[in-house]
DNA sequence: ACAATTTTTGCAACCGGTTGCAAAAACGAA
DNA sequence: TTCGTTTTTGCAACCGGTTGCAAAAATTGT
């Protein structure tokens, strides 16, 4: 069907390797040559098969990009955000889709059928069994929004979820508030898990503010609904750091339906500050997770891994802010005591 | 660096053929020699290499999913059921992003490169160029959400917005709005169009009703939150029919930020039905388009293509309906009148 | 037990490229 | 012009598989 080297060699009158080295830069190959080749490949339409080459270079230039996430919008600007940085750079993204898959193993086996030359995995919920595996496979893998750690098995991009957690913590003593929760995402997450752990260990310093927490079931805005709502049957908190803003949202959806107003009755802060946080009829209190630094670099220490696979794991660490819009208020003075 | 089919031969003692046949289904191999095979395949953890095989079998299983819209979260989810629908079917999605991308030849080099099997084009923005690029390059196309056609040239599974154009007019004269407009999306994009050609010619059979329109950048919250800030600015239509739910849920942040409220001042009517038009806190009165059964139906035809490159174009559309939410209102007895 | 069939197996060529090596061509110096 | 060097080119083997074909083995019938 497509036109091949060597139909390109014949019509040129010269060698296959001459075609080939026309096309692989680096190559010897005279300007006569090269100009000759490429007037017959033109003329025929000729685009190199990139799966053969890839057969003796041992490169595909694909990249598996691996997630597990298809429910949080934050995930479509992370996908743009890969697929354009990736492509820039000559790569292909093969899209997986790792939701509802528990065994590592046969993601592997898939990998591997198509030579990807690398993999990108962008979950914080995945667990940690699928990261090693690949790499145990030998595939390069750089884990975006995985968990930070001092000694970390894979390469991670993200940022320190446990000084998120103080950071939300803060924020909400700051404002006065006497009794906060955490509602976190899904309990097995390690995001969930640091974000959790420096949330209340900074609130333990306070022994007169009330710490409660609770999990949702998934990083959805359903879920964050749910869960808000089966809180609101009982006593709720003044203020809710929610481990992420589409759990907010939902969070914000149940309290209003509920009647209560946001700040008015509670307060809510978030964390990724995802677009849709600055919408005017959410208006969202939130920690800025910097979306675009984090798939950058990963993407960078990526293509660095490919010239030098066994590369020392290391560990990216991006700083986050709070962005302050209008789903917290500031109660009496208690804010400046305890 | 992985395990190849040869060594597996050696291992097990049989020849190269033996162990090719043992992993294609429908090859002839006695049950003792699968047997043998397979544990020499096991110990050594081989799994053979899709890309080689594509080399004699022309196939890659490879399909390229290609969009152009990574701003409207309905594509997120469009990405998640099509990745595990294809994923379902041993196919594997080369994610390609067009964002930014005018020239279909490019796309098409690559796709080619990569000897994708087929390519789904999932957008209702993109130009027609380029499914018809990747169809005269010899690829099979599917298009989905795109425009319906009685004459279509390559395979197309959607809705028919000239249809759904009119079901939103009808919906806002029921409801007895006498000044109306259409707030579309990009102004070439054809969903744009055709979804403006129904609502203008229904609302044509109804003279006494005033009808504008205009038309945002793109389909994004942003497009549409920043075209309904520069409406407000002068007298505003008593009701829009807004080309996408992102679209409307822009506007809405805009009028209300503008201290205005829907529906009490303006009506809104979008087109998706997306996930979050039904948040409480959004509320949206609008056009459901079937999603999934526009994916599945999408990957059964590519399949089917699959097997049948020159099978005749067809266009498959899917009805859709209207979902009553808290967007709009009903004005006084005009309803029945006109 | 033997011949005729059917099934299983291995050989070898091929898929579309790349690359080490040696021969050929071009170049430079004397 | 000749000889030594450098650059360019083609040959042929290889990457990891598949497949048509014929030989070998197994099965069937008598």
């Amino acid at each position: 069907m497509a036109v091949t080297l060597k139909e390109v060699a014949v019509s040129a009158g010269v060698s296959r390797s001459a075609v080939s080295r026309t096309f692989t830069d680096g190559a010897s190959v005279s300007d006569k040559m090269r100009r000759r080749v490429e007037k017959a490949a033109r003329d025929l339409g000729y685009s190199p098969n990139a799966l053969a080459s890839s057969l003796t270079t041992g490169r595909t230039k694909l990249i598996g990009l691996v997630s597990n996430n298809f429910h949080n919008p934050i995930f479509l600007e992370v996908f743009d955000l890969f697929t354009r940085g990736l492509q820039d750079r000559g790569l292909r993204p093969l899209l997986v889709n790792l939701t509802d898959e528990t065994d590592p193993e046969n993601s592997v086996r898939m990998l591997r059928q198509y030579s990807v030359d690398g993999v990108v995995v962008a979950s914080s919920t995945l667990l940690p069994g699928f990261p090693k595996a690949f790499r145990d496979a030998g595939v390069p893998v750089v884990h975006s929004f995985g968990r930070y750690s001092s000694a970390p098995q894979v390469h991670v991009v993200g940022i320190d979820n446990v000084e998120c957690g103080r950071m939300a913590a803060r924020t909400l003593i700051a404002r006065g508030y006497q009794r906060v929760a955490f509602l976190g995402g899904p309990e097995n997450a390690s995001s969930t898990q640091d974000r959790y752990f420096g949330f209340i260990s900074e609130m333990s310093e306070h022994p007169r503010i009330t710490t409660t927490y609770s999990y949702a079931d998934a990083y959805s805005f359903d879920a964050g609904r749910a869960e808000m709502a089966r809180l609101l049957q009982d006593t709720p908190a003044q203020a809710y750091f929610c481990g992420d803003d589409v759990l907010s949202i939902g969070a914000l959806s149940a309290i209003e339906d509920d009647g209560l107003s946001v700040p008015g009755d509670i307060g809510l802060i978030g964390l990724n500050d995802m677009e849709m946080a600055g919408w005017q009829n959410i208006n969202l209190t939130t920690i800025h997770q910097p979306i675009r630094q984090i798939v950058t670099s990963s993407i960078e220490l990526m293509v660095a891994m490919l010239d030098e696979p066994d590369r020392y794991p290391e560990a990216r660490i991006f700083p986050c802010s709070v962005v302050e819009r209008g789903t917290l208020k500031t109660l009496n003075a208690a804010s400046a005591a305890d």
